[in-house]
DNA sequence: ATTTTACGTCAGCCATGTTGACTTATTTCT
DNA sequence: AGAAATAAGTCAACATGGCTGACGTAAAAT
């Protein structure tokens, strides 16, 4: 590859592009969220709830032990919205099968309309930002941004192969 | 192009491709600011203190409005936590020569060690993450997250090119 | 039978966002 | 010169969403 001057050279790292990165995971965010909080705002819910309801609609059946996991907060913070949720039937709650303490969520079908309309500004945000940087761009932002997630966390993009889960 | 079931076909977005795109901003964000959440507690501080004092360190001189656009907050939020700033003498206010209205902001030498500190620990993150993707993912990286950001501030992010600023 | 786990709950605290109203100093406009 | 707009600060009150600590109950695991 020849020496293009235009190319970034992530190998030679500047503080100028930490700065940058760092710089684009903050506005990326800002905006990212910007949207649905507005839509929440409306109806009494919080960005927490969004959280909640989305992974919920991601792992239907999903135990309270496995999301606290992945919200990474504590139990009394998450009971707050989650009875809100429950309360007002966004979520429903049925005891594990093979482990009857369990607490398995689902959606109501109130909860994947709230789902759907509240990840749609996002889904949109993401097809446009992904079709106007074409299916390299795509490879190069998945893969760094696994590189910042820690390692632990990674295994859930892996596509279905080898691991049984 | 055959049909190779591995490859991304973002011209073509699945649902589950749309999803991934907002968990891998969930997850790195959460994982992006876990660890100065951490050191910023130890001192009684807390992640809105940091991003002041990183665009304070970012753009030296910055007044207070320049810095609540950035911010997205209201001056009153902002007001709690640059005065807690200001009283710890991280960070120093001097009136604008051009417009004595403005407070101009900068950060002490106990600011810039501060903002070292916190921010190192996202900086090596990111070169991490660089230097594992490599140069063609980090563009792909930049062109997505740029995408993903509000095209007003679109322009912070090119190179000092054409404009005169 | 004991211990551990999954979940829930009460009570209180802190950080950080919000709105609304008002003041002061300075600059800009007419 | 006088009026209006702007930059910044401030007071008060409130909401959200984190946190710790302590304790309870049911079910599973040892």
């Amino acid at each position: 590859m020849a020496d293009v001057k235009s190319g970034p050279n992530p190998l030679f790292l500047r503080e100028e592009d930490l700065r940058q990165g760092i710089e684009l995971l903050f506005y990326a965010y800002r905006d990212f969220t910007a949207e649905p909080d507005a839509m929440l705002a409306k109806i009494g819910l919080g960005r927490a709830h969004h959280r909640v309801v989305y992974f919920v609609g991601r792992y239907p059946g999903i135990n309270v032990t496995e999301l606290l996991g992945i919200l990474q907060i504590t139990k009394q913070s998450l009971a707050r919205v989650l009875g809100d949720l429950v309360a007002q039937e966004y979520i429903a709650q049925r005891a594990g099968t093979k482990d009857r303490r369990q607490r398995l969520l689902t959606l109501t079908e109130k909860g994947q309309e709230l789902e759907r309309t509240l990840s749609d500004a996002q889904r949109a945000r993401i097809a446009q930002a992904y079709r106007a940087a074409g299916a390299a761009a795509v490879e190069g932002f998945r893969t760094v941004m696994l590189g910042i997630i820690d390692a632990e966390d990674r295994a859930k993009f892996q596509p279905p192969g080898p691991g049984k889960r």
